[in-house]
RNA sequence: GGGUCGUUAGCUCAGUCGGUAGAGCAGCGGGCUUUUAACCCGUUGGUCCUGGGUUCGAGCCCCAGACGGCCCA
């Protein structure tokens, strides 16, 4: 313990108390067991008139961090809180002894760990209160807690300090309460539509299943370099070929890219695949899940966030080349030509690659032009070939995929297609893909032979989609950042060199 | 990566024209047996993010950097 040197003068003053109470036998017992909690309490005993209550003798055991304290000569209150909320206590100095009394005055402070026994009353001002009969301290804080009333404010110590924010900001508590609702009703969705969870693997040997730079890692034993996944897809398309034909895994994605307030390198998605469905069936199933969890988080189907009111009681639909269109002003035939769309790009400022085709230039647009204003719940489909590696060809056009992206609030929410199971063309789409890695695109998929083997034995047709679940989380608790729904977000190490 | 704003006591925040740093809460000492952001009296506490520079003198001005927020790419 080197701290002594440089502690303040609030953690000297609470060593000494701890030192006082190991010597009165100790100050982390494990002994004491919670029998009520506040909030049941307060449901059971909070409309209790003061005289029935008192008569009626109910005996509350009760534990938590001592939250405020308001200490008299004789007698104080405490608020204390537990994981339900918060229940105030009174000790009488007559009541818990002199010498009980005193040791709390002199040894407990805000922030402690403390069960209290005793007897349900009402104060004067009709708050139910713990009337204690004995008290015991069962964990002593050395640390102050954040300001009470203002509670803890600033932004990167409630990320980097995650704990505290959580201790005194019942806000954030809610955020992560929502966030675990909403994952555990979308198992529930999910299992009850006979769905398999499954885990796939977090290392892959190829990376595979988006568009995106992974994390390199190394195993030892075996001598090669491993990939953080980028997307669970390729894995759990497999498992479809396997004859499991309904499955979902709801897990961690690794993306080695920028933070900001969308991206976190690790993020959640529910990635779900269907044998005999297509893309519309993943529309009406996505517009199915949404409704459901809106109905049981918020409430209803219309959404308030930041300044807009989401209506998700119906979703447009829209291909990418109409929203294009309507955004840029062009018409149908001038979007459906590459050089009329390239002048287009290079006028939005987009720094337009000579190999660029028809599709990635019209997905750069739209991603330019169009993606911020759709704040409504919109499917935008036939997402172009050329950016969709792994969706299968629209019957109509084959320069288009059966694919679709929901966004709502100008953030992408899903992205699901009717799959590829074509294992040629799959192949020919992987060699397009590993030419584009040659050329130095870092984001470019690799040619995955072992998933191209799989494809050779036969997938049924198959839909596919990836919901990301920070991004609902965000749009569930009205949060802009997801650093906000995320319990310990990506932080650049405190006063580090910066890494070149 | 660029722009911009911020970083002052454990926490929440002030800080005038560049003149030697404050409040509330927390803490410490005292008082108070129904308080509730308890109250009353007294009181301790500072690497003003870091490093340079300008100046007789820098929390404040200039430069560089760190971390964070927001905007843009």
């Amino acid at each position: 313990m080197s701290e002594v040197d440089n502690e303040s003068d609030v953690v000297g003053h609470r060593r000494r108390k701890l030192a006082a109470l190991r010597d009165l036998g100790g100050a982390y017992p494990n002994a004491f067991r919670r029998e009520d909690t506040a909030a049941d309490l307060h449901a059971r005993h909070g409309d209790a008139a003061k005289d029935a209550l008192e008569a009626a003798s109910v005996r509350a055991v009760v534990a938590g961090r001592v939250m405020l304290r308001r200490v008299m000569g004789k007698a104080s209150f405490l608020t204390l809180e537990d994981p339900s909320g918060r229940i105030q206590c009174y000790l009488r100095r007559d009541e818990v002894g002199a010498e009980t009394y005193q040791e709390f005055k002199d040894l407990w402070d805000i922030g402690d760990i403390i069960g209290v026994e005793g007897t349900l009353m009402k104060t004067n001002k009709g708050e139910l209160t713990v009337q204690a009969g004995a008290v015991h301290l069962l964990a002593k804080s050395l640390k102050p807690l954040p300001e009470k009333y203002h509670g803890l404010v600033d932004q990167e110590t409630r990320y980097r300090q995650r704990y505290l924010d959580l201790m005194v900001n019942e806000e954030s508590r809610e955020v992560f309460r929502v966030r675990a609702r909403l994952i555990a009703l979308m198992r529930r969705f999910f299992d009850e539509r006979g769905y398999l969870e499954v885990e796939t693997p977090m290392m892959h040997p190829i990376p595979g299943g988006a568009t995106a730079r992974p994390f390199v890692t190394h195993h030892n034993t075996l001598g090669v370099d491993l990939y953080l996944r980028v997307a669970p897809e390729l894995y759990l398309k497999r498992l479809v070929i396997g004859g499991f034909e309904r499955v979902y895994e709801i897990n961690r994605c690794f993306r080695n890219e920028g933070l900001s307030p969308r991206h976190n390198p690790e993020f959640t998605t529910v990635e779900f695949y269907q044998a005999f469905a297509d893309y519309r069936d993943l529309m009406d199933l996505t517009e199915e899940l949404l409704g459901s969890l809106l109905d049981e988080i918020a409430g209803g189907r219309v959404l308030r966030f930041g300044d807009d009111e989401l209506d998700f009681r119906q979703f447009a639909r829209r291909t990418m080349s109409e929203a294009v269109g309507d955004a840029t002003g062009k018409t149908p035939s001038e979007v459906a030509d590459p050089e009329a769309l390239a002048a287009l790009a290079r006028g939005l400022n987009i720094a337009v690659e000579p190999h660029w085709q028809w599709g990635r230039l019209l997905m750069e647009v739209f991603e330019a032009r169009v993606e911020e204003s759709l704040v409504q719940p919109t499917f935008i489909t036939q997402y172009p070939a050329e950016v969709s590696p792994l969706a299968r060809r629209s019957a109509a056009d084959p320069r288009l995929t059966d694919r679709f992206e929901l966004f709502v609030a100008g953030r992408e929410v899903a992205n699901g297609f009717s799959e590829l199971n074509d294992p040629d063309e799959q192949a020919e789409r992987f060699r397009a893909q590993a030419a584009l890695k040659n050329r130095g695109d870092l984001e470019a998929m690799h040619y995955d032979q072992d998933f191209v083997t799989a494809l050779e034995y036969g997938m049924p047709p198959t839909a596919g989609e990836g919901i990301g679940v920070d991004r609902l989380a965000m749009l569930l608790t009205n949060r802009t950042t997801i650093r906000d729904v995320v319990l310990f977000p990506q932080m650049r190490p405190a006063g580090s060199e910066e890494a070149t």
